[in-house]
DNA sequence: TGTACATCAGTGAACGCGCGTTCACTGATGTAC
DNA sequence: TGTACATCAGTGAACGCGCGTTCACTGATGTAC
């Protein structure tokens, strides 16, 4: 109930975003999402020519809001440490951290969302879709390839795919997250994701178990 | 162009989940099916009362194909080795390996489908589609805990969530490989999984790189 | 300081189409006796 | 061997509602001169 002088556009975007997340794009009507807002349907289109750049423009300011995520998380961690391996393990422990907090649950992935509904969209969202996950892709393989210059890898691993994982594990553990129930399932399986790293690069005699 | 003598019902059925895996279960209409099938739409009403019906019938459907998948994979493995480890990795790569050679693509994973359309469909699709996945944590972690027998984990590791990470791997990888349009990551993924319980599992020293 | 025009953020009514659903009916095959 | 009835796998026409979209219009605020 705290629209107090926000602007109406974004609130319709705020409104979208929660209903899409929790049911998807075609089962979410304009209708819903004026109603909340209390605005008329011309309102709307006022504001969005079109529903699909109403899709448009939630998923660009989703991925900016990722991204914000993610910088915080990396800053943090380097703050905390110099070495590129420990800095990224504390890292994902503080990613993993956030998606744990997530007040009602956590924000489910548009990526996977819209995914699961690309007929529905045209060409340039799928773009804008591909080019978030590939510039998650780059950021995390940065990270892996200064860990690969110090530690030796204990296994022979495409530095892509392990870069990828953490994209997979978090789509993926969203999902089981919300299928079986279990809100804490996404932030094990992100550590999980950590141990694997840790597993590869770590030098084998250590044994620093908390 | 071969629908023979495959009674309409089970036409029904194929051309739904192609369409539903592809754009989504409220995006997918029943005048579409029927075309494709080539019936009348209260033909289609004979068979499915409702269109939750169809949907319950389908994720049945899905999730038996899925067993018989895992199945395979695990028979087949157990008559190659009777080590529970090496019988485990063995399936893995079975299973990236049916992955990959789906023919247009995998089939995605109904079970992510749903959840994101969860508002939907009523409460028994989704349980049976929660039920589904913790059908398979435990599959998974019966395999697990007969490795853990045998072999002293390298790290300390809840074998629940290690279960898991098998469907998490697999709904991500899924999405991931969809969204980049890059058919082989979901196989190089779980690749990767089998990596991870290598690590954990397999002695230290060892080094049988193919 | 007042008038003219432009822009912004909407309103209200209407439309038309697609979609899920219903209902009365049908022609072919199976079963009882 | 023929008749009566039941079931199966549909057909065809109609309905009604919700949804995205359009269009002409409006009242408040900003800008030029």
């Amino acid at each position: 109930m705290a629209n107090l002088d926000v602007p109406k556009k974004q609130q319709i975007l705020e409104a979208a975003q929660a209903a899409i997340l929790a049911k998807g794009f075609s089962a979410t009507s304009i209708d819903e999402l004026i109603a909340e807002v209390g605005i008329s349907k011309s309102g709307f289109f006022y504001h969005f020519r079109d529903k699909t750049i109403l899709a448009r423009a939630l998923l660009e300011r989703y991925i900016e809001q990722d991204d914000v995520v993610f910088d915080r998380a990396f800053d943090e961690a380097d703050a905390l440490s110099e070495d590129p391996l420990h800095s990224f393990l504390i890292a994902l422990k503080l990613l993993a951290k956030v998606f744990d907090d997530m007040p009602n649950g956590h924000p489910g992935c548009m990526v996977a969302c819209i995914c699961y509904h690309e007929q529905l969209f045209d060409q340039e969202v799928r773009n804008i879709n591909a080019k978030a996950v590939l510039s998650w892709r780059t950021r995390f393989r940065k990270r892996i390839e200064r860990i690969a210059e110090r530690y030796e890898p204990r296994i022979n691993i495409d530095l892509d795919d392990l870069a990828d994982m953490f994209s997979v594990v978090g789509d993926g553990g969203i999902i089981l997250s919300r299928v079986v129930g279990d809100k804490s399932l996404l932030p094990r399986q992100l550590l999980l994701y950590r141990d694997f790293v840790r597993l590869i690069f770590e030098p084998v005699q250590v044994s620093d178990k908390p």
